[in-house]
RNA sequence: GGUCCCAUCGUCUAACGGUUAGGACACCAGGUUUUCAUCCUGGCAAUAGGAGUUCGAUUCUCCUUGGGAUCACCA
């Protein structure tokens, strides 16, 4: 059994998609799965469509979400440059040897009078085949005419490993360029060219290349080159819409997710799961996990809806994994501004309160703000809870008063206020419900907040008692 | 339009031809002598339609319908 070489094969115009980001951690999923190699190729043969930057943007994206590659433009590698682009050198010969066998040819017409046949096709109703015009006496090829395959048409089955057994017809293989007039190969014959000096094993790619898959399949008999494994990974779709998810319908950078908060972990885990699964009930997967269970025979045939919620939660559940230290790291850039000069001690300490209700990092600033700086006080918040809104003004101010004064004669480990809550409880009679929403807003006015008697002990006896008094002052 | 691919809860999906069609997200209702976005319990909710094969079809075959892809000197 040879190595196990895939690929991921982008032309950089633009950032890398969910979709794309699939195909890539599919691939590589597979290679890492067979200790083989992955690699990283350019496929940057259109400079009309090129996007400055963006082979760069691809590199750091796939970095970012810790899909690595073996071989790369960046890296180099036995098989360099992989970089289109800079391998023209490479296609010449395979081309030369189409001329020599007859199965290239020069295509002699302009553009004009291709879209002429086009036209007549269409109106005739039937599919438009360049083979039907192909030129009895093509003139020899210069390089400044498109170079045309000449293919043999016929009907096909192949086995795709995400597909199942597909066939087509003789209708469908027609004689596609090779090289265009400026030189540069097309997709089609180049990546043909590439996975075969590169030694690919397993040409992974999606959808939107499976009915060009005949003509590509003439094209290797051709050059009497061995059909690689072929795996066809069906479309990602946007959020509304069944249509494939692409730049245009606002599929998101994955870069963006990463700077929203999303876990490099969890995007690897979420896209996998869209259109995989081992077959158990299991959901969280680490990456680990994935390249032992992952396998291409499981991959789903039909396409798969991009469902932010889902993601959400995924992201909660991958936050929960981390161990406190890890989760200090990556929340570095997410600290509200309050947090700056505080210390690692006490700003690990308030993760710890907030770890299980982080869904994002992002969340980070709405959670513990208060921590850091004095809240701004939110009457609101007591007239528009359901229970609050009972109590009166002198209610209020009772009950802080008399939480103030335990509170004071408190220790202030957690366990400790615990048990001066609950004494508080029987004191006040009030229930647990009213009595603790209370002072959870006289402490924090936010919205949400870790369990009350930690979150306590966090802030410190001197706070919570001036917070307390602030709040009282309100009341009256 | 031609060709190809696809079709299970709203969404992601599971189910050697034999299951009360399972799980997860979302949603709804409870619970956790403490709020809450965590956690737990429960609920709602699907085999697109029609034939056929079979003792028995989500599963196999065909037709219909629906969706998607592709028909470039783009990848």
């Amino acid at each position: 059994m040879t190595d196990v070489r895939t690929r991921f094969a982008p032309s950089p115009t633009g950032f890398l998609h969910v979709g794309g980001v699939r195909t890539a951690l599919f691939a590589w999923l597979v290679a890492k799965q067979a200790k083989g190699q992955f690699i990283l190729r350019i496929e940057d043969t259109d400079q009309a469509r090129e996007v400055e930057g963006s082979a760069d943007h691809l590199i750091s994206s796939l970095k970012a979400l810790g899909i690595t590659y073996d071989e790369g433009p960046d890296i180099g590698g036995p098989y360099a440059p992989y970089l289109q682009s800079q391998r023209l050198d490479t296609y010449k010969p395979w081309a030369q040897k189409l001329i020599d066998s007859g199965r290239a040819y020069a295509d002699p017409y302009t553009p004009e009078e291709i879209q002429g046949f086009r036209d007549e096709a269409r109106a005739d109703k039937r599919a438009f085949l360049y083979r039907d015009h192909r030129p009895e006496n093509p003139p020899a090829w210069d390089g400044t005419m498109p170079l045309r395959f000449k293919s043999e048409p016929k009907s096909y089955e192949w086995h795709d490993e995400v597909m199942g057994d597909l066939h087509s017809g003789p209708e469908v293989i027609d004689d596609i360029i090779l090289i265009k007039s400026d030189g540069f190969p097309t997709y089609n014959f180049a990546h043909i060219i590439d996975d075969a000096e590169m030694k690919i094993t397993h040409v992974i790619r999606g959808q939107e290349f499976l009915s060009s898959q005949p003509n590509y399949l003439n094209i290797y008999e051709a050059l009497d080159l061995a059909f690689p494994i072929f795996a066809t990974m069906p479309h990602i779709l946007g959020e509304s819409g069944n249509k494939k998810l692409g730049k245009r319908d606002g599929a998101k950078d994955v870069l963006d997710y990463l700077r929203d908060g999303y876990l490099p972990e969890t995007m690897i885990n979420f896209i996998a799961s869209l259109g995989w699964n081992d077959g158990t009930e299991q959901e969280i997967f680490s990456t680990t996990e994935l390249i032992e269970k992952f396998s291409l025979a499981r991959v789903q045939r039909s396409g798969a809806r991009f469902d932010e919620q889902r993601l959400l939660w995924m992201n909660g559940q991958h936050i929960r994994l981390l161990s406190l230290d890890d989760l200090y790291e990556r929340v570095t850039d997410f600290w509200p501004e309050s947090a700056k000069k505080v210390s690692t001690e006490s700003k690990k300490q308030v993760l710890i309160l907030v770890q299980d209700r982080l869904k994002t990092l992002a969340d980070l600033p709405t959670l513990t703000d208060y921590f850091f700086t004095e809240p701004t006080p939110n009457w609101s918040m007591i007239t528009d809870n359901k229970q609050l809104s009972k109590l009166s003004n002198e209610e209020i101010n009772s009950f802080l008063s008399q939480t103030k004064s335990a509170l004071e004669s408190s220790e202030f480990d957690a366990e400790s206020i615990q048990n001066t809550l609950n004494s508080l409880l029987e004191t006040t009679g009030q229930k647990p419900g009213i009595l603790f929403s209370l002072i959870r807003l006289a402490v924090s006015w936010a919205p949400f907040s870790p369990v009350l008697n930690e979150t306590l002990s966090v802030l410190g006896k001197d706070t919570v008692l001036s917070r307390l008094d602030s709040a009282i002052e309100l009341a009256k």
